[in-house]
DNA sequence: GTTTTTGCACTGACCAGTCAGTTTAAGAAG
DNA sequence: CTTCTTAAACTGACTGGTCAGTGCAAAAAC
């Protein structure tokens, strides 16, 4: 009820969602303990259940508000722009979220397909939002003639979103050495092929 | 060799593997108890501890064979093709094995980027050989001229597996209901676009 | 003086792994 | 064909440990 959060509450919530992504990424829900999340927070396991109600809420909360940055930067970069820059910008934003919130673009991308569990409802509506922002931006450069006629909407839009998670993860886990420019021209290469008329 | 008791062996050994991936599909590693293995597999838990060291070891032996699965496949889909026509069986042979193995795709696409787990380790060197195929396609057909020279061959492969990981697992998940080879055809054009030199 | 955090003991459910005992396949002996 | 023997395969109750969540008095922050 007491909804008035102060700013140390708030500094609180905060530091544990940033202890929860990093665990969580790493390991997973399941294997990661409200314990572990307390003590990596530096704050007692009681706070925990002071600012949330259990372990998937203070979950279910983490996605809400990671995706809706996301999703806010996918609406920013596109704005007012045409549909191939867009989709260029689209790509830059995604990269450049996942370089700054790695270890939630991890987690996203281990929890994202997953069928059978509490927040998956959660997750699909969010992703929905999400890739929503691409496909618009694909749909109005097919109509415009400005992105390739049999460009399949659903698809090319999923795909977008995937490829971009795919393939930064995969470089933060398997190639850190590599500097991102490079990943992120080569991936830029390669959407600008699909973009091709 | 053929003998009544190792066969029965081989088979409840074939029905835990079964019964893991689908529970580990849809739950995750940690969140999926070996009593639900067991269960699902109508058997006894010590069965599980007289066929396997371990539930860790249970899960590795499932990723080796099913990768190692996948892996046979590429090779065979790649055997004697040209660059650019290799490129395109390889992604007919990667959604005919998610379509074959759906379950241990979905399990796949959650476990690849973890860190932090004891598989890490075997998964990473699975991963290496099944790229690898892809890889030398890819490697072959720029040196050739077949595919665009300015390609980077390791971008392009882990987002050659990648997408098909994730667009494949998206249909499964969020679009049940859209036939395969729609899915298919969108994604062979979206690569043959990226091929064209 | 109200809100937030701490520290810590406690509970009850759950779960990986064990082990003493039972069943089964397959062959040997009668 | 029937009975006996053996080893492999399987069973499920049990153990020791872990972990989400609770309760609360005292302190710190605002």
């Amino acid at each position: 009820m007491t909804d008035g959060r102060s700013r140390r509450r708030e500094d609180t919530r905060q530091r544990l969602f940033e202890a929860a992504v990093q665990l969580i990424a790493e390991q997973g829900f399941s294997a990661t303990t409200v314990d572990d999340i307390a003590a990596r927070a530096g704050v007692a396991k009681g706070t925990v259940y002071y600012n949330f109600e259990s372990k998937t809420v203070l979950f279910e909360e983490l996605l809400r508000h990671g995706i809706g940055l996301l999703t806010a930067e996918f609406r920013a970069a596109v704005a007012g722009l045409p549909p191939r820059e867009a989709l260029a910008a689209l790509v830059r934003a995604e990269l450049e979220y996942i370089r700054r919130y790695r270890a939630f673009a991890q987690l996203l991308l281990s929890e994202m397909w997953r069928t059978n569990r509490e927040w998956q409802q959660t997750l699909r509506l969010l992703r929905g939002e999400a890739i929503e922002v691409i496909a618009e931006t694909v749909r109005s450069g097919v109509a415009v003639g400005d992105l390739p006629a049999d460009l399949d909407v659903r698809t090319a839009s999923s795909a977008l979103f995937g490829v971009g998670l795919v393939v930064a993860v995969d470089w933060l886990v398997f190639q850190p050495d590599r500097p991102i420019e490079d990943v992120e021209e080569a991936l830029l290469g390669i959407v600008r092929r699909v973009a091709r008329t």
